[in-house]
DNA sequence: GGGGCTCTCCACCTGCGGGTGGAGAGCCCC
DNA sequence: GGGGCTCTCCACCCGCAGGTGGAGAGCCCC
């Protein structure tokens, strides 16, 4: 896989912790740890100055906090790959972390063998994100796509069907005719809505649709 | 960890793979395969009569493709996991089968440590996604709130201003204040965009705002 | 039975939205 | 300089959308 070893950079504001992580990579074979920071700013400069592989970065850091380390350090050197080491695994900074651009998240019950894994995958361009967090992605990725969605604002479902039909783009005349009904009641219906929705419009109607995710078959 | 061992179902329809798996998955310890299927319906059918803890799945299949009873044995059967076990890691299978209800998604190049890594994982209420595949799902992650969003259909820039300002739910009016132009030059971008877009009205201008994902500040 | 909710429908009015045709100014590129 | 594109603006017309007020029928629950 790799012949040359992987030049790793570690940065957490806990000098205990920092030393630590610095001791058990140093003890993997393939890893070889270039620099250690204690808080972002740091951490930005010292990944200029040696173009570390990979770094290994606590979210919770003063001066400059991981999250916006890591938007830094992507955007100026995509080369180097960042893997969070934190010690919550919380949503709050799970994902900005991620879309900050993080390759890698771990938390720090992750033994010495699951991190130089991680540090791997991450530096062979793939991935390397602790079993827990994939579950959190993909439930975010099914949370949205899915949406068993309630129907908000006490929203009957008549309405809400009516709602559909005109986030799908319809007029009144066709909404009337896909439901069979006069245009008078799909007028009454949209009225209704707009009142219990707080919108003035179709336009703003649409909106509302889809942040509440009211598509047809709902 | 687990004391009992894990119960496990293979379904694929190639009798050398499937049996093949059977017999490496045999190898491991803490696992019991309790059946085979060679095809989704089968599947389902063994599920329901064995209740496994895992199934592991091939996605291409006759009669029932794998995505489809996935699907099926994640809505009737929440208790039993689904890792999807394929030769190919195409976004078309990827998505539809994480989000079918997939906790595990391996290609067909994992070894056998790795299927009972991923195993576990996913029956320890976590997930076992290779870190090909969590790349993957990082990058959905990103593009999707990110948004670099090239213009679609030969938008032009004021364009696509005018459309995010309808999708916000603006009046005429309101865009042209917004923009400190005349209502009639809304009116003009509103018609270039329409046609363009190929929209028929302003909902459907909100709908295409909001599936190209052209938001404001963007 | 009475009250409340939902769904259905009607008439009327106003105005904004949408369509058409035209035009001038600034920009870039050949 | 000419041509093409974009952004700007105007006038006119029409129709559907949106707002109001009212009403009858079916349903459920007290």
């Amino acid at each position: 896989m790799s012949d040359r070893p992987i030049r790793v950079l570690v940065a957490d504001d806990q000098t205990v912790v920092r030393e630590g992580i610095v001791m058990l990579l140093g003890l993997l074979p393939g890893i070889e740890v270039v620099g250690a920071a204690a808080d972002g700013e740091e951490a930005v400069r010292l990944v200029e100055r040696y173009g570390p592989d990979v770094v290994l970065m606590d979210l919770r850091m003063p001066r400059c906090d991981g999250v916006e380390a890591t938007r830094r350090i992507r955007t100026a050197h995509p080369a180097t790959e960042v893997v969070v080491l934190t010690t919550y695994a919380d949503d709050e900074s799970l994902f900005p972390a991620l879309q900050a651009g993080a390759r890698g998240y771990l938390t720090k019950d992750a033994g010495g063998e699951e991190i130089a894994r991680a540090i791997a995958d991450v530096r062979s361009g793939a991935a390397g994100l602790s079993p827990q967090v994939q579950r959190r992605l993909l439930e975010r990725l099914s949370a949205a796509p899915a949406g068993p969605a309630e129907l908000p604002d006490g929203l009957t479902a008549r309405e809400a069907e009516v709602l559909a039909l005109i986030a799908d783009g319809l007029s009144n005349t066709e909404i009337a005719q896909q439901l069979f009904v006069s245009p008078a009641t799909v007028k009454t219906h949209i009225n209704n809505l707009f009142a219990k929705t707080a919108v003035r419009d179709r336009a703003q109607a649409v909106a509302y649709a889809f942040r509440h995710g009211i598509r047809r078959n709902s």
